[in-house]
DNA sequence: TTGTACGCGTTATCAA
DNA sequence: TTGATAACGCGTACAA
């Protein structure tokens, strides 16, 4: 009895029919007469069998079900952001018709023996970001032959991708200031490389991170000379520490900041209130991203809204796509302008 | 050459060796001649093979490296609480050394051919939580014998948990209370059960989820009482609405609130701040789980530190040890009291 | 150090 | 509607 696992055949046996009738019973792919349809289940229910090995019947049908997720460092910083949360959502959803579940990898790790995009069994695989380790690690997977796809990264050519059209979006928000008579308006970037390097933004920077350089290119579409500062990352306590010191000069601070998302918006606007300026009349704030901000209430921050589920969404269907044969198409996804009101008419000067 | 993918076989014929070779070669579990090993990993170059297919490899083994992880609902909501999040980290970091990865799993779905335990190549599973649904669906996967683990939930008799003691560790925030003066407390509680009925918990309510029922539990350990508000989330707006009714009225309000996580008890300072109160003078607040809050400074919560990452780290280990053939274990983890900033002595009554 | 032989548990294909 | 056959691609005793 502690033996070994009751396999199919066995059921079979016990049931006296072939082990593939034995298979169409579970599977459902053939017709099968009720009486040896109940006399397998009942075999199997003596025999406590519990269907088919996944292991087994993925081998042979060459399909695990799998997508693996590549996120570049812990999978903490990953689901701390908003976007990226709903992003994996859109993601689940849309390869779960596939029959596929999301496995979480990293692009590095220092632990030993960690699993990776080459020894985990996926069908698929789909980074997100996309860095120089990741990049390097990808030739093994395009040897494998396994579909993958991007979202904001870029993979190299051949590789599908799916992104926004950043610096058309951030434009937007950037004109709307213009309109109100801004002219002297600050920026408030997300991370610009990988290492995270903090404060202004000077002309020699380059910036690793196709996001933050495409946002930061919209921007200065209409403010070409405009103060740009870096944060380390897409965090409320970042946008507040980036801004504090926008605001630390009273004469010298700006009348309006575009903040490169939500969270680091709301982290300006603390910044302003700390510093005793009301958001619009003596500031503006413009964010990006369009997601709920826990605590944000009662300002309704004036950003672009991105799909973010859509974007998941479109990268898993991008997956299933190429599962299916079909040829590799990239997904570009425009923004939507959403007024709110921390953004108003530039104060008179003093 | 679009035929099939080189196989192992392959490689070995093309090197002018034996397939098992070959395969010691890739696995490096036997020592090999230089001169045959590099024969081979030329072949392997020639023929494009990247390696032992992952799938064939595991059924070998009986191995997939894979644990599930089971959520409840949707995959924002469980990331959007920091608690949850350093857990994946922790678990994440115990299963790698098995060369494992996390495969995120849900326990419904209304999406057809959605992949559930029972058909995905698991080695083990994690439940995170444990509603009635997840429970019935467990027999088949114990029916297949993998180890399982619950998270801060029950899942019947046999199988592990790792959790918390609960209500000894808010009983410690009400001692503080106590202590201070507090006569009039309230409690902010987590969701009571799976639909997230709000509003004031009254006496006969029952209380489906374990880890709010044993916070209540130890808060009326010591005021017994007490007002208890259920919210439908962790989260901040659910712990400022909530606290708005609390404050609402200048005559009957506590002095005190004992909120069950930080992200509600800084919803519920929001909400002092907004009736006009001052944190710690007027009125204190108590959170729960010491993680850091996004916006919060500069506020520094009296709570209960919870070792969230250890949690997910224990329950990795535990994994790990079924694995391995030994005995499963229950964890209880105990959480530290931090002193911080938002509780003070009760206010003289005016 | 290398090779032989077999089976891991299933399912697609085809014929009956 | 059912059954026989043959892979799927690999790892590992065991023998040489």
């Amino acid at each position: 009895m502690t033996n070994r696992r009751a396999t199919i055949s066995d059921v079979a046996r016990e049931a006296n029919v072939s082990p593939s009738t034995a298979s169409v019973v579970f599977s459902g792919k053939t017709p099968v007469s009720d009486a040896t349809r109940e006399r397998v289940l009942a075999a199997a229910a003596t025999l406590g069998y519990a269907g088919p090995d996944p292991l087994a019947a993925s081998l042979r049908r060459g399909r695990s079900g799998i997508v693996g997720v590549v996120v570049g460092s812990n999978l903490n910083s990953i689901f701390t952001d908003p976007v990226q949360r709903l992003l994996m959502d859109g993601l689940a959803e849309a390869v779960a018709p596939l029959g596929a579940g999301l496995l979480l990898l990293r692009s590095t790790s220092d632990i030993e023996n960690a699993p990776t995009l080459t020894t985990a069994p996926v069908d698929a695989a789909v980074l997100i970001g996309c860095d120089a380790d990741l990049r390097d690690s990808l030739d093994d997977v395009r040897a494998r032959g396994i579909p993958i796809v991007v979202i904001e990264g870029d993979a190299g050519p051949g590789v599908p991708r799916v992104r926004l059209d950043n610096r058309q979006a951030q434009r937007l928000a950037a004109e709307h200031l213009r309109e109100l008579g801004h002219t002297d308006v600050a920026i408030v970037t997300l991370r610009t490389d990988a290492a995270g390097t903090l404060g202004r933004i000077e002309p020699g920077r380059v910036i690793t991170i196709d996001v933050t350089r495409e946002r930061l290119e919209g921007a200065r579409d209409v403010y070409p000379g405009a103060l740009a500062l870096a944060t380390s990352g897409s965090t409320i306590d970042d946008g507040l520490a980036a801004a504090r010191t926008l605001f630390a000069d009273p004469d010298r601070r700006p009348t309006a900041v575009i903040a490169q998302s939500d969270l680091l918006a709301t982290g300006v606007i603390r910044a302003a209130e700390e510093a005793g300026l009301r958001v619009p009349e003596d500031v503006s704030v413009t964010g990006f991203d369009g997601v709920p901000v826990d605590g944000l209430a009662p300002f309704r921050l004036t950003t672009l809204v991105q799909a973010a589920t859509e974007k998941g969404r479109a990268a898993g269907a991008a997956v299933a796509a190429m599962l299916e044969g079909e040829e590799p198409a990239s997904v570009l996804l425009t923004c939507e302008f959403r007024l709110g009101n921390t953004s108003g008419p530039a104060a008179a000067p003093h």
